[in-house]
DNA sequence: ATTGAAAATATAGGCGA
DNA sequence: TCGCCTATATTTTCAAT
């Protein structure tokens, strides 16, 4: 079940798509009208560029961000993973098991000393150390992990930089 | 400018909060009624809570998530960076300059052999080169950084676990 | 592809329990 | 605080340009 490596074919987009994007990954419900006026366009003119853009996957989510210390996740670490054997299987393998973990908040594949870097959002230590067990003492295919307490959120956002043109 | 060490004070969530959250985590554009009928509440029962956690700060954010490729940032680069001096006024000030900065997603202050954790978008290597300079030997404090380049980001999301009791 | 108007939905606020 | 009812606003669809 390979994912489609590179992203759907489409219309490049424009500077009103540009635009557009760049409100909604700061607020996403800033009404259609308000976004018209922002950026010059009907509010019709707007809800379907936007729709137009949710259907090619360009908008891949709508989501609520949440304080994970107000819901009992107050501690966040960062986990930089190194496997035994890199084999395409067994890194898919991991790629799944730590993608379904609840508690794994990002996985990222990388170059460089470390094969995997994660993010994990979890209560507390021992919360941490009971996923530790699960999913690496388990594994059999991790060799180290490192593990980074993370002392401060500074910035967590999943904003992308966007430049309008114009 | 000191950040609340904590969260202000508040009701704590019961189930109901909760199950609200983990909906709207997934997707904010679920509409209050069909929330409603998923956790056994009104509509304007939805409303009010969901209005009070925006104002509680639980909601922090309501945000379109964009793909970083569609909109020319194909790559992602983790970096772990080692400040020179860890004083309180440097560090400040490195959080500063790191937030500021469009490019840097996500920045975390963690403990361990690195200081700073970040998560940079960018264009290309290029535009990678450009934002090290501009970040880190200009910066005068930072005594080395280690560059792990995104293969594959195999999750990217800010869900926090939310287990609803009942 | 845009506009403008009409219809359907969603959200906001008031009120009694 | 809830649920119901009503008012407002927003989103959506459609006809026309």
């Amino acid at each position: 079940m390979a994912r489609p490596r590179r992203s759907p074919i489409s219309n490049p987009l424009d500077a009103f798509d540009l635009a557009i994007l760049k409100v909604l990954q700061r607020d996403n419900r800033t009404s259609q009208r308000v976004i018209g006026d922002h950026v010059n366009l009907s509010a019709p003119a707007v809800q379907r560029r936007i729709r137009r853009m949710e259907g090619e996957g360009v908008i891949q989510a709508n989501v609520a961000v949440v304080d994970p210390a107000r819901v009992g996740q107050g501690l966040t670490i960062i986990v930089m993973v190194q496997m035994e054997n890199e084999s395409v299987e067994l890194v898919d393998k991991a790629k799944r098991e730590f993608s379904e973990d609840p508690n794994v908040q990002q996985c990222y594949y990388v170059t460089g000393p470390a094969d995997f870097a994660l993010v994990v959002s979890v209560e507390d230590m021992a919360d941490y150390e009971e996923i530790t067990r699960r999913l690496f003492f388990t594994n059999g295919n991790v060799k180290r992990f490192e593990t980074l307490v993370v002392m401060d959120r500074v910035k967590v956002s999943l904003q992308v930089p966007i430049n309008v043109p114009g």
